[in-house]
DNA sequence: AATATAGGATAGTGAAACTATCCAGGCAAG
DNA sequence: CTTGCCTGGATAGTTTCACTATCCTATATT
């Protein structure tokens, strides 16, 4: 298909799918001569990978074209390639100091490793949360790590199935995606027990 | 304390502090003559939750607001303020059609209401998985669901003990805070489940 | 009295993410 | 075969956001 046609199936104007593609974010067309080219269904692909992650993750573009290139040229191990997709997501923090991760992460028996991103998330998190005079403390930590401990084993199971080039791709996206839906479902669920309590109270 | 002073504990420049004035974020200072006011320990709090919510949430200024309005002006009810506060977060979706947020949220028994901003986000962050090429199905929204209720019920436990007002600063304020930690957690939990995975085969 | 700083208003800056214009070369219809 | 519209590619312009900087006047402070 031509570009007029990708941008009308993908809903990008023209303008921007050039835009992309000029910084290296969508692969040129095959060109078939000097002012034609060609795209494939793996530019629409592209296209909803990146709307996805640029509309609903609201991330930067600059991290967008992070994580597709992790996505086309994986890191050494599937371990490495995750760790750097993390580094991808905010919170974006470059914290030299982690104290307060490192304890919360040693009291709740999970791996300390101050290379991955994930450990000065949490330290951000973690300031942050304070800075809004909130508590965070080893009850309120031990509260959150059990079920998420739950999730991130329950997310991995299905993985084993795949190849390692599609686990990767897999895990690296995941990560980013399914992050909106975890958080939604909170809220959700505290709606929920809000409102199964109001109810319980009108009675 | 005048505004330097303020400027110097909070870290963030008379300028931004003046920018923050303007926009209606943070009061002004007690005037005490033409040229000089008085700032409180309240503006320096506010400041703290300004940073917060900017830096570690990344939230645009003008949701910082609506956020800082809904805890200075709450809503008739605690329920209405926390679903204005939510639909201060990302993802940002005013869509219209909910069928398949309202089909999941059917079938995980949890309470349905359209006009809770978490659907329209929940739908939104559905469709991004889905463009993304990643599945959700039934088994998939299982997965995090009972984890995440548990985590709900988890976190309103405390807030009885508060009053109405704390309740309601605790709740939306905690809302938007601890989301980046409970995701630091999710992305450490892989991280360890990787981990031991790993050591295991090793031996 | 001299100097420094505060408060307030207005204007300017820099990055991010597009969006528009331009141009020459093709392809396709008449 | 020529007319006209589309294409790829390059370059420039626009909009929004979140600050910064400059100015000015008044008033503390020394």
């Amino acid at each position: 298909m031509r570009i007029s046609e990708l941008s009308e199936r993908s809903g990008i104007p023209v303008a921007s799918i050039k835009f992309y593609i000029r910084e290296g974010m969508l692969p040129r067309g095959a060109a078939t001569s000097a002012t034609r080219a060609e795209y494939g269904d793996e530019h629409l692909a592209r296209l909803r990978v990146i709307q996805a992650l640029s509309d609903v993750r609201a991330l930067p573009l600059a991290r967008v074209k992070e994580i597709l290139t992790l996505i086309d040229e994986p890191d050494q191990t599937p371990y490495a390639t995750l760790g750097k997709a993390v580094s991808a997501l905010p919170p974006y923090a470059e914290e030299t100091d982690t104290d307060r991760a490192r304890e919360t992460i040693e009291r709740l028996g999970l791996t300390y490793d101050e290379r991955f991103a994930a450990v000065a998330q949490l330290e951000a998190a973690i300031r942050g949360i304070e800075a809004a005079g909130l508590a965070w403390d080893a009850e309120t930590a031990a509260r959150y790590a059990g079920p998420l401990l739950q999730i991130a084993a329950a997310e991995l199971i299905p993985l084993a199935e795949l190849s390692e080039s599609e686990q990767v791709s897999y895990a690296v996206l995941g990560t980013a995606m399914y992050e909106p839906a975890i958080l939604a479902l909170r809220r959700l669920a505290h709606q929920h027990v809000l409102a199964t309590r109001e109810t319980d109270d009108d009675m």
